[in-house]
DNA sequence: GCCAACGTTGGC
DNA sequence: GCCAACGTTGGC
């Protein structure tokens, strides 16, 4: 059975149009270790919303689905990475990321204060806690989201 | 640009 | 293992 998730990206660093545009892409730069547990749990199928954080305004923008699962982050190793860790071992990654694949820009940005407003959202974890990079999110939040981004 | 809420680091 | 100092995230 399908885990489903929430992605957070900055638009002007990568952006769900750019997904769309690339069609694929490895989620690298995680270096949070709750998100990279997260990371860490997800199966090829997983479906999950694409929030543009750093936003005007903050918003879920679309829906991508896990396409690889998590294996070593290569940017942790890369010392002109911005991403680099040199506390990351070759022989005993640190960091993981996973591969997504773009499935569809919302039609309608949801936007965060349309999701703080809704009664149903008030456990979800980007409401509770906020910070969190990677998320992971119930079902019948992820099927009222996607309704709510195809609303026209 | 500010700052609250978290996370991480490192001395002890 | 505690906790102060520092760093980061991300909304506003």
């Amino acid at each position: 059975m399908a885990n489903y998730w929430l992605l957070k990206s900055e638009p002007n660093v990568y952006s769900i149009a750019d997904l769309q545009r690339d069609g694929s892409t490895c989620w690298e730069g995680v270096r949070n270790y709750s998100a990279r547990n997260n990371m860490r749990r997800m199966t090829v199928g997983d479906l999950a919303l694409f929030y543009h954080s750093n936003a005007n305004p903050p918003c879920v923008a679309g829906v991508c689905r896990i396409k690889k699962e998590a294996y070593p982050d290569r940017y942790a190793w890369n010392e002109k990475s911005k991403y680099y860790d040199d506390k990351s071992p070759k022989d005993s990654p640190r960091w993981f990321m996973v591969d997504v694949e773009f499935l569809e820009a919302f039609d309608r940005l949801v936007s965060l204060e349309e999701i703080k407003s809704t009664r149903s959202f008030e456990d979800m974890v980007l409401v509770k806690q906020g910070r969190l990079s990677v998320q992971p999110v119930k079902k019948s939040e992820f099927d009222a989201i996607v309704r709510m981004g195809r609303r026209k």
